[in-house]
RNA sequence: GCGGGCAUGGCGUAAUUGGUAGCCGCGCCAGACUUAGGAUCUGGUGCCGAGAGGCGUGGGGGUUCGAGUCCCUUUGCCCGCACCA
C-alpha cells in the first residue's frame, strides 16, 4: 500500500478530534508541563507557511513531554480585537466581531490540518465578553492599588487614604505622579473631588496628563512599543507628540523588579539584553542648581548620572516643553524662545529623529549658579533634551558630553576639560577614564573614585541625592478606538469611578459607525445610553497589550466565571515553562505580562512572580521569490544562465509556478494574459529562474500557503520540511527545494512496514547491530529535542533508516519504538503505523522508549595517531582501555616501526576515543 | 554612535563543545529498473592536480602537540536601541 498521506492524516484528526486525545485536566498524580504558543492575531490574509514554524516546534515538544509522562497544557487561542478588523470595518461597515469570527474560522482549518495536538477546549479569544471581563476586572484591580516603594509592591489604595489621613503624604515612599506635599489636616480638609484627584495620582492604573505618541491618521494614541522611528508600527503612519489626559499604566513602579527577576529566567541574552536596554535603569544623582531670571530665584532639579563632572557645566538646557521655561524665560527673550518652541512643535517625532544632526536652542535670558564654581551659567532651551526622561532639564557639560559639546560649539559657549591630558580639540572625551583637573576637591583622583566623591559631597551640602532613573515610562492605556476592551469606568461629576465588579463584564456597544464622531470623540461616543447607573462611561478602549497579558493564566481555568483563574488550578499549572514565539514581542507583550502578573502576584491571584520561565524565539520565515527574464520590447523570456547575453527585465514569477527553480512553463502561461504567448530560451532544455530573498508577501508572488505543501506532500512532511530548514532560532527563507528529500524519508519509512503492498513486520529477535542503530537514535533523538535541535534529529532519523535499510530490518522489536520516536514529528503516519502494530490507544500516550547505553559502546574503535598534528597511522585499540595501556601500546609501535629513525617519543597524548598525538 | 549575533562546498546545514572539517538533505554526475513520472534503487560528488600530492571553515595575527571552535585585529552582513544626560 503507498503512503497515502492525504488519507492518513484526515482520518486521525478526525480521530484525536472524537476522542477528544488532547484535552487535559489537573491531575496531581503526575507532573505538570505547560508549552505556550504567542496566540495569532487573526488576519484577513490567513496563515503563511512562516507562522506554523513555532507552533510546530512547540507541538513536538509538547508531544514529547507527554511521552515522558508529564501532564501537557497545550493551549491556543486568538488575539482577537484589533486595528485591521476596524479598519476593514470603516471600509465596508461589516463589525469587526463578524471578520474577525470568519478570520478565526479559517485559522482554524489551517491550523487543524497540520495536525497540532492543542486542547481546543480551553480556547481563548480576547474579544469574547466572557474573557474580557477578567481585562477589565485586572484594570479595576490597578485602579485600587497604589505602589509602595518601601515593601516593593502593589497595596490597597484604602490603606494609602488611612496614612494621608493621619500624617499626609510627606512619609510615603510610593510611585506615584503626584507633585504637592500635604499634612493630614490639608488632607482631611479637601473635598472629595480633590482627594480623588490626588489618590489618582498614586494608583497603578491612573488617568493623567501627559506626553503621548499621537498618530492622526489613525486618530489614537500609541504606547512607545507601538511606534518604531517616528512612524506606527500598523501602517506606518508618522506620529506626533501631544500633551493629552490618557489612562496609564505604572509600569516604571515595577522597572526595579522587572529587572532583577530576568536573571532567573531562560531566556535568549539578546532578549534579555533587549528587555534591560528598554527598562534602560541609570544610576546618578539628583541636584539642585539655583536659578534666576532677574526677578525670582528658583531651585531647579537636574539628573547627572556624572556628577564628578559638575566642575565643567558651563550651562544647563531645558527640554522645549518642560514647565521650567515659562518661568526662565526673561521679558526680552521672550519673542525668540516662543520662536523656537513654535517650531520646535510643529515638527512630528519622525522629523525631530532625521535632523538629529541638526544644532537648534534659544538662550532663555535666565542664569543659574553652578553650586561648585559658584560661577553664573546661562539657562538655553533645546530639543536635544527630552522632557519625559529624568526631570527634563541637564547641566551641560561640553568638555565630557558629545552633545552638550556639539551645542557648546554652536553656540560659543566656554568648554572646560576636566581629565588630564584630554584632548577636546575636535571631540567631546566621553570615556569614564582619566585623572581629574580643574575640579576643586575633586582633582588628581580618577573618574570613577570622582563619581561616588562628588555625589557624596552633594549629599552633605544638601544639594541633592542619589537617584536611579528608568527609561521605561508608563503604559498609556487608551486608545481613541471601536474594537478593544471598553473601560468599566464612570465619570460621577467628572470624578472618574470605577464599575461594581458584579456588572462586569462591560459589554461593547453597538454603534452606527465606526469612526470617531465630528467633535473628534472616539466611537465609542456613538453608542446609545452609553452610561452606567446615569452617569457616562468612558470613551476610549483598552489597546492590544491588555488582552494578551493575561492569557497564559486563563487557559489554566478558561470557563471559571468566579475568577481569572481558581487558586487550585493556578497551583497546579502554575506558571509557562516553554514560551515560544517571536522577538518582535520584546518590549511590548513580554513587558506588559510581566508586569500584569508581578501585580496579580503582589496580590496573592498567581503563585509565580514570573509568567514564562523558558523563551524561544523562532525565527522569521522570510519569503523566496522567483524571477523569470523577459528580453525588452518581446515576448521572449530567458533562462537564468542566458540572461546575460540579452538586455533583459527582471519580473516576478509566482513561486507556486516553479519547482526546484525550474519553471513550469505550461502553468506560467496560464498564470497571466499578458503571458499567454510566452516563449522561452531555454537551457538545456528547461527554464531556470533567478532567486531572491525577500519579505514574504503577495506583492513579490512568494507567499506559500501551508495547504498546498500539505495537499502535495502531507502535514507530517510539512512539519518535518520546517523543522529541517535550519536551526529554529535563525531567520530562513522559505525554500521548498529539499522538501522532496523530507518527504522521501517518509515514503521510505512506511515501506519498512510493507512487503510488496502488505504489511508485515517480523517478529524476530533484533540483532545488536540493529539494536544498536535504535539505541544511538533514541539517544539523539532525545538529547536534540531537549535543545531544540530539531534540525539535527531530523537528521538522525534519515541516518537511522538508511542504516535499517541495508540491512532490511523489518522487526517490529526496532520499528515499534522508532513509531514512538517519530510521532512528535510526523504524528499521523506514526498513529496509523502504532495502530496498525495492534495498538489500540492512541501512540500519545505511549511511553518515550528507553535509551540503553550498551547498544552503543564500541568494542573497538580506530585511533589516528598523529606526529605533531599530522595524522601518522590508524591503530585498532580497544575502547576499554585506559589511557596508559594506549600509551603503552603506541609507544611499542613507534619503537618496532622505528617511524622516527631514532628520535625518542616523549610526550604520548591520549584524547579518550579521538585521537593520540605523539611529541618528539 | 551603543548593544547583540552571524560568516563553513553550487545551496540549506552538521561537527561528540579544543580532537580525522563537510554528517544529513537538496542539486549535480554516472548507472540499474521501468508501466517514461516531479517514481524507485545503486555508486560518486569541497577545491586544485593526470597522479603522487597540495590547499581548504570571510582576511591577518596569536595561544596549543592539535583551532571552524579560544584570544587579538580587520572586513562584510543581519537584528535591536538610538539625543535617556
Amino acid at each position: 500500500m503507498e503512503y497515502n498521506f492525504l488519507e492518513i492524516e484526515k482520518h486521525w484528526q478526525d480521530y484525536w478530534s472524537k476522542n477528544q486525545t488532547f484535552k487535559v485536566e489537573t491531575d496531581n498524580s503526575k507532573p505538570k508541563f505547560y508549552v505556550l504558543d504567542m496566540f495569532p492575531y487573526p488576519s484577513g490574509a490567513g496563515l503563511h507557511v512562516g507562522h506554523p514554524l513555532g507552533y510546530i516546534a512547540s507541538d513536538i515538544y509538547s508531544r514529547y513531554k507527554r511521552l515522558k509522562g508529564f501532564n501537557v497544557l497545550h493551549p491556543m487561542g486568538y488575539d482577537a480585537f484589533g486595528l485591521p478588523a476596524e479598519q476593514y470595518a470603516i471600509q465596508t461597515g461589516t463589525h469587526p466581531a463578524e471578520t474577525t469570527g470568519k478570520n478565526i474560522k479559517r485559522y482554524r482549518e489551517q491550523l487543524d490540518r497540520i495536525g497540532f495536538s492543542y486542547d481546543w477546549s480551553r480556547e481563548v479569544r480576547t474579544c469574547e465578553p466572557s474573557y474580557y471581563k477578567w481585562t477589565q476586572w485586572a484594570f479595576l484591580e490597578m485602579f485600587g492599588h497604589w505602589f509602595n516603594n518601601n515593601t516593593n509592591k502593589a497595596h490597597k489604595i484604602e490603606e494609602l487614604t488611612a496614612i494621608f489621613s493621619k500624617e499626609g503624604n510627606m512619609n510615603i515612599q510610593a510611585a506615584n505622579t503626584e507633585t504637592r506635599v500635604f499634612t493630614a489636616q490639608q488632607w482631611n480638609s479637601m473635598s472629595e473631588k480633590e482627594q480623588a484627584d490626588v489618590l489618582m495620582n498614586y494608583r497603578i492604573a491612573y488617568l493623567g496628563e501627559t506626553s503621548v505618541n499621537w498618530c492622526p491618521a489613525l486618530g489614537t494614541v500609541l504606547a512607545n512599543d507601538e511606534v518604531k522611528e517616528g512612524l506606527s508600527v500598523r501602517g506606518g503612519h508618522p506620529v506626533e507628540q501631544r500633551k493629552m489626559k490618557q489612562w496609564q499604566l505604572r509600569v516604571s513602579a515595577y522597572a526595579q523588579r522587572l529587572l532583577d527577576d530576568m536573571e532567573e529566567l531562560e531566556w535568549s541574552d539578546s532578549l534579555k539584553e533587549m528587555q534591560k536596554n528598554w527598562i534602560g535603569r541609570s544610576q546618578g544623582a539628583e541636584m539642585i542648581f539655583k536659578v534666576s531670571n532677574g526677578t525670582r530665584e528658583f531651585d531647579l532639579e537636574i539628573f547627572t548620572t556624572r556628577a564628578d563632572t559638575v566642575f565643567g557645566a558651563t550651562f544647563m538646557v531645558l527640554a522645549p516643553e518642560s514647565e521650567w521655561v515659562e518661568k526662565l524665560t526673561t521679558q526680552e527673550q521672550k519673542s525668540s524662545v516662543d520662536e523656537y518652541l513654535a517650531s520646535a512643535k510643529k515638527k512630528t517625532e519622525r522629523e525631530r529623529m532625521t535632523e538629529t544632526r541638526n544644532v537648534t536652542g534659544v538662550f532663555s535670558g535666565s542664569h543659574a549658579i553652578n553650586p561648585f564654581t559658584g560661577k553664573q551659567i546661562p539657562v538655553w532651551i533645546s530639543e536635544y533634551v527630552l522632557a519625559g526622561y529624568g526631570t527634563g532639564a541637564i547641566m551641560a557639560v561640553p568638555a565630557h558630553d558629545s552633545r552638550d559639546y556639539v551645542f557648546a560649539k554652536h553656540f560659543n559657549l566656554p568648554i572646560i576639560p576636566l581629565i588630564e591630558g584630554c584632548d577636546i580639540s575636535q571631540e567631546s572625551f566621553d570615556a569614564k577614564e582619566g585623572i581629574m583637573c580643574n575640579s576643586g576637591f575633586l582633582n588628581g583622583m580618577t573618574v570613577n573614585e570622582a563619581i561616588p566623591a562628588a555625589i557624596d559631597q552633594v549629599e552633605k551640602r544638601g544639594l541633592g541625592k542619589r537617584k536611579v532613573n528608568f527609561r521605561l515610562r508608563d503604559a498609556i492605556f487608551s486608545r481613541q478606538r471601536y474594537w478593544g476592551e471598553p473601560f468599566p469606568v464612570c465619570y460621577k461629576e467628572g470624578v472618574p469611578t470605577p464599575m461594581d465588579v458584579k456588572d462586569l463584564p462591560l459589554e461593547l456597544p453597538d454603534v452606527d459607525k465606526f469612526l470617531p464622531t465630528e467633535e473628534g470623540e472616539p466611537p465609542l461616543a456613538r453608542a446609545k445610553d452609553w452610561t452606567y447607573n446615569g452617569y457616562p462611561l468612558e470613551k476610549s478602549t483598552m489597546p492590544g497589550f491588555a488582552g494578551s497579558s493575561a492569557y497564559y493564566l486563563r487557559y489554566m481555568d478558561p470557563s471559571n466565571n468566579k475568577a481569572l483563574v481558581s487558586k487550585e488550578a493556578n497551583n497546579y499549572w502554575r506558571n509557562v515553562d516553554l514560551y515560544i514565539g517571536g522577538t518582535e514581542h520584546a518590549t511590548g507583550h513580554l513587558i506588559y505580562s510581566r508586569f500584569w502578573n508581578k501585580f496579580l502576584y503582589d496580590l496573592g491571584y498567581v503563585c509565580e512572580k514570573e509568567p514564562f520561565k523558558k523563551l524561544i524565539n523562532q525565527g522569521m520565515i522570510q519569503g523566496r521569490s522567483n524571477f523569470v527574464y523577459r528580453v525588452k520590447g518581446t515576448n521572449q523570456f530567458v533562462s537564468y544562465g542566458l540572461k546575460d547575453q540579452y538586455d533583459t527585465t527582471e519580473i516576478h514569477a509566482d513561486v507556486n509556478l516553479v519547482h526546484n527553480d525550474k519553471l513550469d512553463m505550461e502553468a506560467f502561461k496560464k498564470w497571466m494574459p499578458e503571458y499567454a504567448n510566452a516563449e522561452f530560451i531555454l537551457e538545456d532544455g528547461e527554464y531556470i529562474c533567478g532567486w531572491a530573498v525577500e519579505k514574504m508577501s503577495k506583492s513579490m508572488f512568494n507567499v506559500v500557503n501551508p495547504d498546498t505543501i500539505c495537499d502535495t506532500y502531507g502535514a507530517d512532511t510539512l512539519r518535518m520540511y520546517e523543522m529541517f530548514l535550519g536551526p529554529l532560532e535563525q531567520s530562513k527563507p522559505w525554500d521548498t527545494n529539499g522538501i522532496d528529500g523530507v518527504h522521501r524519508f517518509l515514503k521510505r519509512f512506511w515501506r519498512l512496514f510493507y512487503k510488496d503492498g502488505v504489511f508485515s513486520v517480523s517478529q524476530e529477535k533484533a540483532t545488536p547491530a540493529e539494536l544498536k542503530v535504535l539505541h544511538k537514535l533514541i539517544k539523539k533523538v532525545q538529547e536534540d529535542i531537549e535543545n531544540f535541535s530539531f534540525n539535527t534529529s531530523v537528521s538522525a532519523f534519515m541516518i537511522a533508516l538508511n542504516e535499517l535499510y541495508d540491512s532490511g530490518c523489518n522487526k517490529k522489536e526496532i520499528l515499534e519504538p522508532m513509531v514512538i520516536l517519530l510521532s512528535p514529528f510526523a504524528p499521523h503516519m506514526a498513529e496509523e503505523l502504532w495502530h496498525k502494530l495492534g495498538n489500540i490507544t492512541s501512540v500519545s500516550q505511549a511511553k518515550f522508549p528507553e535509551y540503553i547505553h550498551e547498544y552503543t559502546i564500541e568494542d573497538s574503535f580506530e585511533y589516528p595517531v598523529s606526529f605533531n598534528g599530522k595524522l601518522r597511522y590508524k591503530l585498532t585499540l580497544s575502547n576499554s582501555m585506559t589511557s596508559q595501556e594506549i600509551e603503552k601500546i603506541v609507544r611499542e609501535h613507534e619503537n618496532t616501526q622505528k617511524y622516527l629513525s631514532g628520535a625518542i617519543v616523549k610526550k604520548v597524548i591520549v584524547v579518550p576515543k579521538k585521537i593520540i598525538n605523539i611529541v618528539c
